[in-house]
DNA sequence: CGGGTATGTATCCACCTTGGTTACACACTC
DNA sequence: GAGTGTGTAACCAAGGTGGATACATACCCG
């Protein structure tokens, strides 16, 4: 299986909301970008708000803010925010106790699998949402140099 | 989302063939020790044969085998055998190309999530079958150490 | 103080993946 | 040729995911 998509799109509203000036952003807007329902929007917010990455202010001219400057929010903090913590799952019922291998296969898989799962979260820390900003930046200066030449 | 327990039972099996002795090992003495369905044991060693890492003998005495040595199977050939290669999902729908971030948030999160893919990989490269038979077998004495100081 | 607005959250739904189960054709051994 | 084990198809129930609607609550502003 694969891992879903919120994380791709909690790092979009992420990133939108680094780029935003200070200003408040709406799900409704934030929803537009990412072409979905402000209320699919809205329930990953929440969870990025309840792991202190954002915050969000209510009525007119509300909106969601980073709770911390883009700089110092790494993706992995973000993968944790919208993904539990399991990502290799173990067997769906207990292997065999009655058979050498199934009695010791799960300890020795779980040494594996927890140093492949650090790994991953360790290349999803070295990125903070700054890097994310600047690569949309490089984006977007690619494109107008690209306009300017046509 | 989490990795299926494909991966982990599929680890299971080849290390049931790993410590067989040579001798082919039937689905259903497997099922028995995974604690699961003999088809579904056929269903993964399907998967394992077509990735060259298990060959089966058909008839009676027949069963499944590795095609090669333990030693010269890294799990990150298991992983693959069995988990399709998109690691991380991007977003359902295209993000919105009118909008600065939604126009280059993938290409930038594919490069951060590739590099994520590829760390976890390589941990998986770094062990071997043989690795884990070994764990498996050192799980093993203790039990029987234990056993004698009891 | 009251209207408008945006969030937080609940509920419902359709879709997909996964694993369990049964069934059966085919191939191989004896 | 009988028996056995694989390869594979078909079907099902369960769980997770994302889309959609709805509404109570809280806040800002005039």
């Amino acid at each position: 299986m694969t891992i879903s998509s919120r994380f791709a799109v909690a790092v979009h509203v992420m990133t939108m909301l680094a780029t935003s000036g200070g200003e408040p952003v709406t799900s409704e807007r934030i929803a537009e970008s990412v072409n979905t329902n402000p209320a699919v929007i809205r329930r990953l917010l929440c969870m990025l708000s309840r792991a202190g990455l954002t915050t969000s202010r209510l009525g007119t001219g509300g909106g969601a803010l980073l709770a911390r400057p883009a700089e110092e929010i790494t993706l992995l903090e973000v993968y944790r925010a919208v993904e539990d913590g399991d990502l290799f799952a173990m067997h769906p019922c207990d292997p065999n106790p009655a058979c050498p291998v199934g009695r010791h296969i799960q300890a020795v898989l779980t040494e594996a699998t927890d140093s492949a799962r650090r790994a991953m979260e360790s290349a999803l820390e070295r990125r903070t949402l700054a890097d994310v900003v600047s690569g949309v930046e490089a984006g977007l200066e690619q494109e107008s140099g690209a306009e300017g030449r046509a």
